[in-house]
DNA sequence: CTCCTGTTTCGACGTTCATCGATCTCTCGC
DNA sequence: GCGAGAGATCGATGAACGTCGAAACAGGAG
């Protein structure tokens, strides 16, 4: 790939993300959309990466920290990776070594996205 | 996994699906398991589906009332045996129909799992 | 019993995905 | 500059998944 130099808004800005599920039936985009962040913790690999950032301290990580859930580097690169454009992570560069942290807004979205749905 | 009479000091015993995502790192087996449940989320149609159910009166649905969302009615089917499976719908024969319910437990469950990991 | 309607199951097909080894980039220390 | 370590990217491969049409199954109506 050849796009090294492209920067679109690949900010997601997750606030208006999703409407609590029990609201009213979904569209197919609000579906679209939030069923991205689901599939994001619907695999086990990244469901431990995220719960390792999440529960370590100041609710960030070095990958180096967190590598040993049982498959290959390049594997832990890519599912952090997913995690990212999901929305759910981010990473910054600091000296040898790359920190991921967790979005709490958007854990909290979808968080209510299911209580809200419950208490109805 | 043959774990047919558990006792261990599993202090939150509302489930039998997961800690905290922020509490400490999920284990493997941990990680399995819930990793299904928004699994089951994870998928555009089935997360319709869902909310579909969800946001009807009374939290149940004749399949008849929600397979209006663009997939052949083979694969309505096909999820929401899916969505069973996961633990997140139920479902009851009435005469010639059959009627979908959410499980508000399981929701409550997944919905604590993020905010709490959020609010650490 | 026979037809009709609603729902599930069965194969099959194409796509997506998780995983790996090899390679590349970035940073630090010498 | 050079080598070493940490992460990210690339390309390939095998498994899992979503989707469909056809067929099977389950009840009600005539």
């Amino acid at each position: 790939m050849s796009n090294a130099k492209v920067s679109p808004p690949l900010r997601n800005e997750v606030e208006p993300c999703c409407p609590p599920l029990a609201e009213r039936p979904l569209t197919a985009e609000e579906a679209e959309r939030t069923a991205k962040m689901f599939k994001a913790l619907g695999d086990p690999v990244r469901l431990r990466l995220f719960s390792a950032v999440a529960s370590h301290e100041g609710g960030e990580a070095c990958v180096c920290d967190i590598s040993d859930v049982g498959v290959s580097q390049p594997t832990v690169s890519h599912h952090l990776k997913k995690l990212k454009e999901a929305g759910l992570l981010s990473s910054e560069r600091r000296g040898t070594w790359v920190y991921y942290r967790v979005e709490p807004a958007v854990l909290a979205a979808m968080g209510q996205l299911l209580t809200r749905a419950a208490a109805v």
